[in-house]
DNA sequence: AGCACGCCGACT
DNA sequence: GTCGGCGTGCTC
C-alpha cells in the first residue's frame, strides 16, 4: 500500500502530493488525514495522508515510506482534507497552509534538532594543539555536549556564534551526531486519578482492617463510601485537607486505584452553568424556527438569511434550531465573531447545552483551544462555538452551521489561506446536506442580493420581542456645533443626554472608531506631520506612555515638545483618539467612571472579560471604546449610546465605507434600550446628509440596501461583479511597478470574456508598510473558476521575479478590504 | 522552505 | 591550490 502526503513545506515547488511506502506496521494507522512523520530529503517532517493507493506511478525505489503517525485517530476527515484541495484552488494557497489552518495550533509540528556526541567519538579524536585556535573551538563544543548528553541546535548555535561551519564538519566526520525530531506544541494533560475498588462494599471492610492511628486513611475511605466516584488526586487532598501519602499508601494496600488519566482543559471549570430551558417563542419567532426545523428534519441542504433586527431574539433561534439537531443526534456549528464571544454569550450556549458543547476562541491557552477541539474530534460534544476557525470543526454529521453577525468582516482571514467562513459554510454543508442560517441585523449587500437572487431562503424578523420600541435616534451636525461656538468634542445634545443619564443613574456606550489620543500630530508652523519612517501613516498619540506609535508596524517614538523639522515649538496634536475622550469626559463631568476598551486595554488576557463585568455590575457611568463595544453587549441599564464621530468609517478609501458605515451605526444603537427603559441614540458627523446616516437612523435597512445598490451597479462593484485584489510589495518602487505593469498586461492580454475590468497597478491606501512600497492590482469579472486559474498562471509567470528580487506577491479572492 | 551540489573570486 | 561565497535545483 502507499499513501499521498503533503508534506509540510509551503511552497510552490512543493505543493503537490509525494508518495510514500506504506510499512506493514503502520498499515492500520495510516488513513486518509492521517499526521504522518516522513523523511523529506534529509530532513523528518511532518505530512498529511491525502489518498490511499494500491499502486504508486512513481518508481517503487525512489519511495521512501512513513516513519511513523503521529495521532491513533487520523486529526482530519476525509471531507476537510478534500475541502483543503479545493481551498488551495479557490484561494491560491499552498495545500498544506489550508490543512494547517483546519488544526489547533498545538498541532503544528515544532522541529528541534539535537545534537550529541558519536559514542565512539571519545575524546581521542580532540586536537591536543591548544594553541590551534580551531582546536580549541572544537574542544570547548565538545566538554560542552558531554556535559549536557544532547544539545538542542540552537542553543549550541548561540553558544558559539561562529562555530556553524566547524559544528556542520564534526557532524560530517561523525564525531557529533545530529537527530531531528517532530515535536508537539503541546501534548494532552495526564493527572493521577484516584478509582474506588470496582466492589465498594469492600470499603467497609477495609475500614476495619485499618490501624487505629490512620485517622486520615479512614476519611478517604469513608469519603468513597459516601461518594463512590473517580476523583483527581489534588482534589481529594485539598478537600480532605491531606497529603497524597496517606493516598498513596491505602493505593498501595489495593484497596483504592491509582492511576494517570488523560484529561481536558476545561477553561470553563469554574463557572457554574445554570441549566436554562427553551423560551416561549414569539409568533413572528415561531413561524421561522418551524420553517428552519422542518429543512433540518428533511436533512437537506438549505441557506437561510436570518434577516432579524437587533434585539428580535435569534439566539433563542440559534439554541432551538440547535436543539433539533442533537435530537436528530447531528452536530452544529455556531460562529461568532471574536469580540462578541463574550462570556456572556457562551454562558447562554453552556447553559442550554452543558457539557455537549465546546468553545473555541483566541483567549484560550494553546493547550485550552487544543483540548476543546479532540473534545470534537473524539465526539464528545455535539456542538461547536467559535470564531471562524471553528468553521472547520472536525465533526462528521454536521446537521446545521449557524453563522451569526454574517456582515462582520472577520469572517474573512486576512493571511492566507485568505478564505472567508461563510463560503467554507456553504462547502461544508453541501458535504453534510445541512442547513445554514446567516443571522444579522445588517445582512451584508451581497448576501442579501443573494437571498433575492438565489435559492437562499430570506426569513425576516422585524420586530424586537416583547413589543420593546427601536430607540429614538437624533443625528446632530458637527459643523453647525462648530459654528455655533462649541469646540468641545461633545455636541450640546449629546452633553445634555449624559448628564441625564448621570443623574438617572443610567448607564451610557460611547463608540468612537479610533484608539489612542490623537491621530495626527502637526508642526503649525512648517505643516510637518510625524509620520512612521517604515510606513507611509501618521503616527498616533498615546497619552499615558507619552509615546507615538504607529498602528500599522507598532514602531515607537518619544513625544517631542519641537517640531522635528523646523524646531518650532508650535507642535500640535489633532484629531480625536478614545484617550483624549476619556480626559475630556473627566474634565467635563467630574466624578464620571469611565471604562475605556480598546486594544490597548484589553490585550491582556480576559481583561475583555474584567471591563464587561465591571461594567454590568455598575461599577462604570460609560463605557467607551472602538467597534468592540458595538458588537453582541447586552445591559439592561444602558439607556444612551453616543457616536462621537460617525464619519472615520465613511471616509475611508473603499467601496464598502457606506455601508460598512451604516452597520456599525445600527449595531450600536442596537445596544441601547434593550430592557425595560427606553433607548437614545446620539449620532455626531459631519455627514449629516449622507444616506448611510439617515437610514441608520430610521432604522430603514432596505432603503439603504436600495441606494447602495444602485451604487454599486452604477460603479460595478460586488454583488454585480466578483473581486481579485493583487498586491505586490517590495523596497524598490521602480521594479514594483514594472512588475505590477507586467503583470496587468498579462492578464488584459487574454482578453477572458469574464473580466469586466483590470485595474491599476496603482499605489495601495497604504502605500508603504515596514519598509515596504505596496502597489495593488484589482480584477473585476463574473465569477466562475476562468478569471482565479489565469490569475494563478499570472503569478506563476512571476516566479523567477520573485525568487530572485523577494517581491512579494499576494493574492486575495473577494477581498473584504481593498487596504 | 531547507539543504546539497557546483561553479567562481580572495586568501594561505 | 583551497576556502567559502551564494545561484540552481531537488525533495517521494
Amino acid at each position: 500500500m502507499y499513501a499521498r502526503v503533503i508534506v509540510d513545506v509551503p511552497s510552490k515547488q512543493t505543493n503537490r502530493p509525494f508518495d510514500y511506502k506504506i510499512p506493514p506496521t503502520l498499515k492500520d494507522w495510516v488513513e486518509v488525514g492521517s499526521r504522518v512523520g516522513v523523511r523529506f530529503g534529509p530532513r523528518m517532517i511532518q505530512g498529511f495522508v491525502v489518498e490511499l493507493l494500491e499502486q504508486s506511478e512513481v518508481d517503487d525505489r525512489k519511495l521512501k515510506s512513513i516513519e511513523s503517525v503521529l495521532e491513533l485517530q487520523p486529526s482530519l476527515t476525509e471531507e476537510l482534507v478534500e475541502l483543503a484541495k479545493w481551498m488551495s484552488r479557490r484561494y491560491l494557497c499552498n495545500e498544506i497552509t489550508a490543512l494547517q489552518v483546519m488544526l489547533p495550533g498545538a498541532l503544528k509540528a515544532k522541529y528541534e534538532k539535537y545534537i550529541a556526541l558519536a559514542e565512539d567519538s571519545g575524546s581521542d579524536s580532540l586536537t591536543n594543539d591548544p594553541l590551534h585556535a580551531k582546536g580549541e573551538m572544537q574542544n570547548e563544543i565538545i566538554h560542552f555536549i558531554k556535559k549536557k548528553q544532547t544539545v538542542e541546535m540552537n542553543e549550541l548555535l548561540t553558544r558559539f556564534p561562529n562555530a556553524s561551519m566547524l559544528i556542520k564538519k564534526l557532524i560530517i566526520n561523525e564525531i557529533l551526531i545530529e537527530t531531528q525530531n517532530i515535536k508537539n506544541r503541546v501534548s494532552t494533560k495526564k493527572v493521577l486519578m484516584v478509582y474506588p475498588p470496582d466492589n465498594i462494599t469492600m470499603l467497609e471492610g477495609y475500614k476495619q482492617e485499618l490501624s487505629k492511628q490512620a485517622h486520615k486513611q479512614l476519611e478517604v475511605l469513608q469519603f468513597f463510601i459516601d461518594q463512590p466516584k473517580p476523583i483527581q488526586l489534588s482534589e481529594l487532598t485539598k478537600r480532605l485537607n491531606t497529603s497524597s501519602s496517606s493516598i498513596k499508601s491505602l493505593a498501595s494496600k489495593q484497596w483504592l486505584k491509582l492511576e494517570s488519566t488523560e484529561i481536558y482543559r476545561d477553561p470553563y471549570q469554574k463557572h457554574d452553568f445554570k441549566q436554562s430551558y427553551p423560551l416561549q417563542l414569539t409568533e413572528e419567532q415561531e413561524k421561522v424556527f418551524q420553517t428552519i426545523r422542518q429543512t433540518i428534519h428533511a436533512k437537506r441542504q438549505q441557506l437561510f438569511l436570518l434577516h432579524g433586527v437587533t434585539g428580535s431574539g435569534k439566539t433563542e433561534i440559534y439554541l432551538q434550531t440547535i436543539q433539533q439537531c442533537i435530537h436528530q443526534n447531528r452536530e452544529a456549528i455556531v460562529l461568532v465573531p471574536e469580540i462578541s464571544l463574550t462570556p456572556q454569550m457562551v454562558e447562554r450556549f453552556k447553559s442550554r447545552f452543558g457539557d455537549l458543547v465546546a468553545v473555541l476562541h483566541s483567549r484560550l491557552s494553546a493547550g485550552e483551544r487544543f483540548d476543546e477541539w479532540r473534545k470534537i474530534q473524539q465526539k464528545k460534544v455535539k456542538v461547536a462555538i467559535g470564531a471562524r476557525s471553528a468553521i472547520f470543526a472536525p465533526f462528521t454529521n454536521i446537521g446545521l452551521i449557524i453563522i451569526d453577525e454574517e456582515h462582520e468582516t472577520s469572517y474573512k482571514q486576512q493571511d492566507n489561506p485568505k478564505y472567508h467562513a461563510v463560503e467554507i459554510a456553504k462547502m461544508r454543508s453541501k458535504a453534510h446536506q445541512a442547513a445554514v442560517i446567516l443571522g444579522s441585523a445588517t445582512p451584508s449587500l451581497e448576501t442579501y442580493y443573494e437571498s433575492h437572487q438565489s435559492t437562499m431562503q430570506y426569513l425576516p424578523m422585524p420586530s424586537r420581542v416583547a413589543g420593546r420600541a427601536m430607540p429614538t435616534v437624533q443625528v446632530v451636525d458637527m459643523r453647525e456645533e462648530l459654528k455655533e461656538g462649541n469646540r468641545s468634542m461633545f455636541s450640546r445634545p449629546l452633553h445634555q443626554a449624559i448628564e441625564d443619564r448621570l443623574n438617572k443613574k443610567e448607564q451610557i456606550v460611547l463608540l468612537l472608531n479610533r484608539r489612542g489620543y490623537s491621530t495626527f500630530v502637526m508642526c503649525r508652523s512648517c505643516g510637518h506631520v510625524v509620520s512612521c519612517p517604515h510606513c507611509d501613516i501618521s503616527l498616533t498619540y498615546h497619552m499615558n506612555t507619552r509615546h507615538l506609535r504607529c498602528h500599522y508596524c507598532g514602531y515607537a517614538e518619544r513625544e517631542s515638545s519641537s517640531c522635528p523639522s523646523c524646531s518650532s515649538e508650535h507642535i500640535r496634536y489633532f484629531g480625536t483618539g478614545t484617550q483624549k475622550v476619556e480626559e475630556s469626559l473627566t474634565s467635563h463631568f467630574p466624578g464620571i467612571r469611565v471604562i475605556r476598551m480598546d486594544v490597548d486595554t484589553t490585550s491582556e488576557k480576559g481583561s475583555h472579560e474584567k471591563w464587561l463585568n465591571q461594567f454590568r455590575d455598575q461599577k462604570a457611568d460609560v463605557l467607551l471604546g472602538t467597534q468592540m463595544v458595538a458588537k453582541g453587549l447586552d445591559f439592561p441599564k444602558v439607556t444612551l449610546v453616543g457616536v462621537i464621530a460617525a464619519d472615520t468609517v465613511l471616509n475611508l478609501p473603499d467601496f464598502r465605507a457606506a455601508e460598512k458605515t451604516f452597520q456599525l451605526l445600527t449595531q450600536v444603537s442596537g445596544r441601547a434600550g434593550r430592557h425595560q427603559l427606553p433607548g437614545e441614540v446620539v449620532i455626531q458627523t459631519y455627514n449629516p446628509d449622507h444616506y448611510s446616516v439617515i437610514s441608520a437612523s430610521h432604522h430603514d435597512y432596505t432603503s439603504f440596501m436600495r441606494t447602495e445598490l444602485q451604487s454599486r451597479k452604477q460603479g460595478i462593484y460586488p454583488p454585480y461583479c466578483k473581486l481579485i485584489l493583487i498586491t505586490f510589495s517590495h523596497e524598490n518602487m521602480n521594479l514594483l511597478v514594472r512588475t505590477g505593469e507586467s503583470f496587468s498586461e498579462y492578464i488584459k492580454r487574454q482578453q477572458l470574456p469574464s473580466i469586466i475590468d483590470v485595474l491599476g497597478p496603482v499605489a495601495s491606501p497604504i502605500p508603504r508598510k515596514k519598509d515596504r512600497y505596496r502597489f495593488q492590482c484589482l480584477i473585476k469579472y463574473r465569477g466562475g473558476w476562468e478569471t482565479i486559474h489565469l490569475v494563478h498562471k499570472a503569478v506563476s509567470s512571476l516566479e523567477n521575479t520573485v525568487k530572485q528580487t523577494k517581491l512579494q506577491v499576494s493574492v486575495d479572492v473577494d477581498p473584504q478590504m481593498l487596504m
